[in-house]
Parts: C-alpha cells; sequence; structure tokens
DNA sequence: AAATATTGTTTCATTATATGAACAATTGTT
DNA sequence: AACAATTGTTCATATAATGAAACAATATTT
C-alpha cells in the first residue's frame, strides 16, 4: 500500500451521516498512526480537498472537491439530463425518484426529485445505499459482473427491516428475475411502507454505472403501477445509457412504453 | 513537498477548459517525473478520485469527486440555497447572474442562473476566474487581506480585452472604491461588451468565500441598472453570508433595496 | 482550583518507500 | 513494415515516510 493509497483513504470515512471528523477518530478507525493521519490530512487540506474548522478541529471536505465534480460534469455532464430525466419521471408518475451512483464499489444517491405530493418519501442526496437492501442495488447488481455480485452477497447483510432478504440464495433467484424483466423491485427492504422499483443504466463497457429508481409509499404503489413505472424506467434508462455514452447490454429488455 | 502534495497537485491541471489529460502531457506540465507521475495517477484512480479512458487511456476525474461533493454538500449547503438567492436575482433583474467560490486561491464559477431574454450572457460553470479583471474576482480583492490583494497583484496580469485593466496601482484604486461602495463594476474584462455587477459573501472570518454576481449586455446596463444591481446583490451577499454561516466585515455597507 | 485525561502537533532515529533513468510493450503513423 | 510516439515497468539508490514518544493546548474530573 502506498503512501497515496493511505492518505486518499481516508477520504472514504467522509460520508453524508459522517461529514467531518476529529483526528483521534480518524486514525482509531483507520487503524493507523496518528502521526501519519495527520500528516495525511495535512497534505489533503494543503490541496484543498480537505478544510479544518477553526475552533473545533476537525476536518471537514473543502471547496476543492466542489470545484472538482464541476469539471467532471463538464466532461460527463450528467447532471443537466440527468435532471430532466428524472422531472420527466415524477411528472408521469407523480411519486419521488431519485438516480444513483457507484463509486468505489459503493452506491450513492446522486440526485432527488421530490413528488408534489403531500405524503412523499423523503430521502436525500450523497446516500449510501446498501447493495443488498434496495432496489437500486439489486437493480444494479442484477446486471453486474459474477465477480462483483459474489464478492458483495459475501459481505454481511444487514437486516433494516423484517422485510430485508439477507439470504443469498434467496437474492440470487430475485436478481436473475430483475434481470429478466429489466427492473428491481423492493418492499421495505430499507424502510417498512415504502416500495421503490429501479433499473440500471450503463457504461461503455455495458457495466451498469448508476441506477433509476422511483419511490413511493406502499398504499399507493399497487402492482399495475409497480409494472409501468418498472417499463418506464427502462426506457429513461435507455436513453441515460445513451447520453452517458454507453452500451446497453444484450439482454436488456425492450419495454413498449404505453 | 511531500509524496502526497506531488500527487495532489495534478488534480489542479483538471479544469473546465482542460477535463482530461495524458500521462506524458502531465508529467510535462507538471515538471515531474513520468513515472512517478504514472504512479500518482495510479493511486487516485484506485481511490476512485481519478479514471482512465478504457480506449483512448486518457485520465478524466471519477465519481468519487462527484459523491465528496455531495457530502460535502450535505454539511455546508450551499447549493440549495444559492440556486434561490440566484433566481431571486434574475427574477428581479431579468439578467443572469452567478455564483462562484474560491479553491486553492482561485475563484471559479460555482452556479449559473441564466437570463430568459434571447439575448443573454453565457457562462458556465467551473470556469475559472481571473482577478483582476473580472467583477466577481475584484469585488473579492476588494475585501480579501492586504497580504493576498499583493500576492494576487503581483502575478502577470493579463489583457483580455483593450478593456481589461493591467495597472496594479489603478486597480488599487478601484479596489479601494469597490470596499466602499460594497460591489464592484466591471466593463468588458474579459469580453467586451459584458458589464457585471458583483459583490463577495464572507466565510466564518469575515474573508470573502466567494461572490455573487450579475453580467449583462453592455447595451442593457445602464448606469441606473448597475446601482440598484449593486444595491440589490449587497442585500443577497448578506443573506448568502448568514446561510454560509459566516461574518460581514465591520464596513460592509448597509443599502437599502428598494 | 488543581489534577487528570484527551486531543492536536512536533520531533527524530530507523527503515521502508519513492525516485528516475533506462528499458519494454503497446499504439498510431508514414 | 519500419518508424515514431506513448504508456507502462524495472531496479539500485536516495529520500521521504514512519511511529514511538515528547509536547502543548484544551477539556474533563476531582
Amino acid at each position: 500500500m502506498t503512501t497515496i493509497d493511505k492518505a486518499l483513504s481516508l477520504l472514504a470515512c467522509f460520508t453524508s451521516d459522517h461529514p467531518s471528523h476529529k483526528l483521534t477518530d480518524l486514525a482509531r478507525a483507520s487503524g493507523m498512526n496518528k502521526a501519519g493521519v495527520f500528516r495525511y490530512l495535512s497534505g489533503l487540506v494543503r490541496a484543498g480537498v480537505l478544510e479544518q474548522d477553526a475552533e473545533t478541529r476537525r476536518y471537514r471536505l473543502g471547496s476543492e472537491v466542489i470545484r472538482l465534480a464541476q469539471v467532471r460534469d463538464s466532461s460527463i455532464p450528467v447532471r443537466s439530463w440527468m435532471r430532466r430525466l428524472l422531472s420527466d419521471i415524477t411528472d408521469q408518475t407523480g411519486e419521488t425518484c431519485h438516480a444513483a451512483l457507484t463509486s468505489q464499489e459503493r452506491l450513492f444517491t446522486y440526485m432527488v426529485n421530490d413528488s408534489p405530493k403531500s405524503l412523499q418519501v423523503r430521502i436525500s442526496p450523497g446516500m449510501h445505499l446498501p447493495y443488498h437492501a434496495t432496489a437500486s442495488g439489486q437493480a444494479f447488481l442484477a446486471f453486474a459482473s459474477e465477480d462483483f455480485v459474489t464478492s458483495q452477497l459475501s459481505e454481511p447483510l444487514n437486516a433494516f427491516t423484517s422485510g430485508t432478504v439477507t439470504d443469498p440464495a434467496v437474492l440470487r433467484d430475485r436478481l436473475r428475475h430483475f434481470r429478466q424483466q429489466g427492473f428491481s423491485l423492493s418492499e421495505g427492504g430499507v424502510d417498512s411502507d415504502v416500495i421503490s422499483v429501479a433499473t440500471p443504466f450503463f457504461d461503455a463497457g455495458a457495466m451498469p454505472a448508476g441506477t433509476i429508481a422511483i419511490q413511493a409509499p406502499a398504499a399507493r404503489m399497487t402492482d399495475a403501477i409497480a409494472q409501468t413505472g418498472g417499463a418506464l424506467l427502462c426506457a429513461v434508462a435507455r436513453q441515460a445509457t445513451q447520453h452517458y455514452g454507453g452500451l446497453l447490454p444484450a439482454d436488456f429488455p425492450a419495454h413498449h412504453s404505453p
């Protein structure tokens, strides 16, 4: 492991749930020496990737990451077309939808479009989505490489609600089915009373690059709505893949939107 | 200079104008050894900060920077309130406006709100704004530390148009005046026929954190409009500072919006 | 208010890691 | 097919990373 790897591994600790950290905690969490972690953090601060709160001494992400994200988006402008696709989905379904992207083998919400209805599913950008317990995660796995699925399903599979599927064999069955129909369906995997439908979009290697999902209160999501929602998502995922400069896998189903 | 500094210094090469790079070019540009640059880039790729195009072998920013930007925004949610402030400005003035942020001593556009009019000033997020030649840059300098102003004005001051002010003494005079009136005014500093008005907002140390600016075609921007626009910007900058958790400098003028 | 614990920061001898010139492999071009 | 240009790899040497311990500055407890 090089010095750079060690330094950059610290960035993975900064999440929506824990957006800032104390030196000692980072040292403990990473299992590295305090002095070393201090040197790494100092380097990251010098580069503007992190900044240190003047009074609490806590480290948080710096404005350089915002600039970098802007630049990234100028070369692959996901933001602009994704916003349009998501608002189309909400227009047609009336429900909350979101897009998720992968980074470092983890899936996180990227953009959210809230339902206009008063009872709406609340979700915020930057949240980590466990593969096994979310519709997005399962849609992703359904089209991911065999190696990736195996590695993910051999991780400990937390149960968030009583409805979370934690049996790898059962999950594999579902993934097969989801791949066939082109979209996943998850009932109460993370929050009970929330049903979501999701489908991936693809990169240049026909591998999933992210997902697009619809989430609705269980009370509103009938089977028929889930099916038409899924078909809609497949159509949208085709467009997203195209915009992304990606390639659809050969077996991606051709749904006919109504 | 530590290894981390050298590795992270490469990130500065990724800009809106040059969002992707070849190994050799980066080695040349940074003046570092090719083998070393290769090792750095590999580390950055492993961390997801960069990714390498499979066929062109060029390096571009990876999706990890998007996740990080999202996390940063979840702790300091600039994005959400800035969007509202900017759309208020366009509603009231009918002109294009933008916000800019600093990173690594450089100012770059962060968010743009386009004018609804057919003749509009085009500007895109992530662009670098030179301090001496833009209204935003000058507004920033007007309230920056003496050291910072000196260091920026001792850099070579490029003339983008015949209207660009490149004499440090003249610029210092203007900065004094801008600080007094609370906003800057720049006519054709980068593009002739474009006039802009700008004002900074402040961080917890009462130092400028970024700027908010209105840009209009010279034909539409009368003196009176510039003045009311400036006053509007001062009011908005107060709100932005508050949202940012910042502190206004003691001499920031109290304009009365109409 | 004094004592103790905790945290961020610096030091320094030891050692592992970065370094870079040269080489190999790959890709694109005449 | 030979050439040129570029990416990627190797390996002895030098340099920078390492981590235990000391230190300074706050919190926390007694």
